[in-house]
DNA sequence: GTGGTCTAGACCACT
DNA sequence: GTGGTCTAGACCACG
């Protein structure tokens, strides 16, 4: 299991180890019930400090994609409990149009813009069967 | 040309603006030279600092959307001039992915978010009459 | 609006605060689109390190309390837009369980329970009313 | 006699273990002079470390709920000896005016809330057979 | 060992 | 001016 953190990007850190422990859990990487690096673990990993990682944890933990168990440390949620905010899915049709329009200008056609959706789901169907 | 501004939004108020007016072009509401509001009717207009609305123009004006001219006001550009810019097809592939992750989270299946894609693409192509 | 925070209590500071804002909103005290302090104004009212009123603050923005325009402060939401998560319904049987059983075991009765529970809603109705 | 103990939940281990001997108490499932499991017996039947158990005996016999004989084990109190600590019942009023505030946000009404507590105290009397 | 809280102080983006 | 992020370093509760 291995982050990729850039203190150059514009995303802030905390919410780049969401990302890549949210992607890593719909790809398959991380599986339920597993146990995530304790907090200074990663925190000495990725040189970074305890508390960023410990923003991301509870981050995470809050949106029911890991659970902290005390004393014992932070681990993969079994059951995702999708409560279908609608404020929530506004959000998600908000930021793919924005993404969708920016594409447009950058030269991005339709068919390169569905390729790469598919590319992303190939990836999270592929890893998550239950083999 | 109605501008929907919310500053509860987390999004900054620049980008907004920014949006709007990107979305506004792609669906043809906005046509290449036509003139925009001056930066403050505009401020004015939404009710927000005209600092606000300046770095906005500032910034369309840098992506090359549009172009101001002085003493005449800001006008959509003609030309788009896409450069296809390797750096910022790789933020708007990450940003996707990351829509598509969070889309996951959230209960919202492939189909639906690929129904969401079809629906701005409809919004875009059906009003730009250039064909 | 004063806040009684105190740090010898058992209760994160940043706990106190949530508390006590969540229960001058329901008393009326504070009214939907009321500002509340600045963090550095009530980090120095109330001697306290300003991140731990932001970490309060965020929290109450997450629960749909307050929300926080960017660079104009922070406000009482207008709407309360309960989504009656039943986990969170749960977690409150369950709290109120304890405090009863707790109750008992220090020797208050029944009646007194139900009084002090009419005391609090006699609070939050008697200011609540819209007058 | 069954414990119900959950590491995931927030709440610590030897306090869900103080919790549920209360509540069996209160309950009448366990009575005066009842003898509880051991630290270890204990321990081994839910799957915990013994010192969280051994912690939670020792609150409980503090609180003068449970009492050790050395040799011979631990048994529930035959009195309860409240002493009507007012720090403590200072401590319940605040915790029920917190969860009835909390409840309030969540959407559960004035009647619920009662018809709640109405259901615990149905529990605490029907079983308590030694009127 | 684990995570949670708090402080002090810095820097940044937004308005 | 506002809040948001990050660091460094401390202390505590839990298991």
């Amino acid at each position: 299991m291995y982050f990729n953190i850039d203190p150059k990007k514009n995303i802030p850190l905390y919410e780049q180890i969401i990302h890549q422990v949210k992607e890593m859990c719909a790809k398959g990487i991380l599986k339920p019930n597993e146990k995530l690096p304790s907090v200074r673990e990663l925190s000495s990993q990725i040189v970074i400090n305890p508390n960023t990682v410990s923003k991301a944890y509870q981050e995470l933990e809050r949106q029911g994609v890991i659970i902290t168990i005390r004393g014992r440390g932070t681990f993969i949620s079994e059951d995702f409990d999708q409560t279908y905010d609608p404020r929530l899915v506004e959000k998600l049709r908000q930021s793919l149009k924005q993404v969708i329009i920016d594409s447009h200008y950058a030269g991005i056609s339709r068919e390169e813009l569905i390729q790469w959706l598919e590319d992303v789901y190939n990836e999270i169907r592929g890893d998550t069967s239950e083999s």
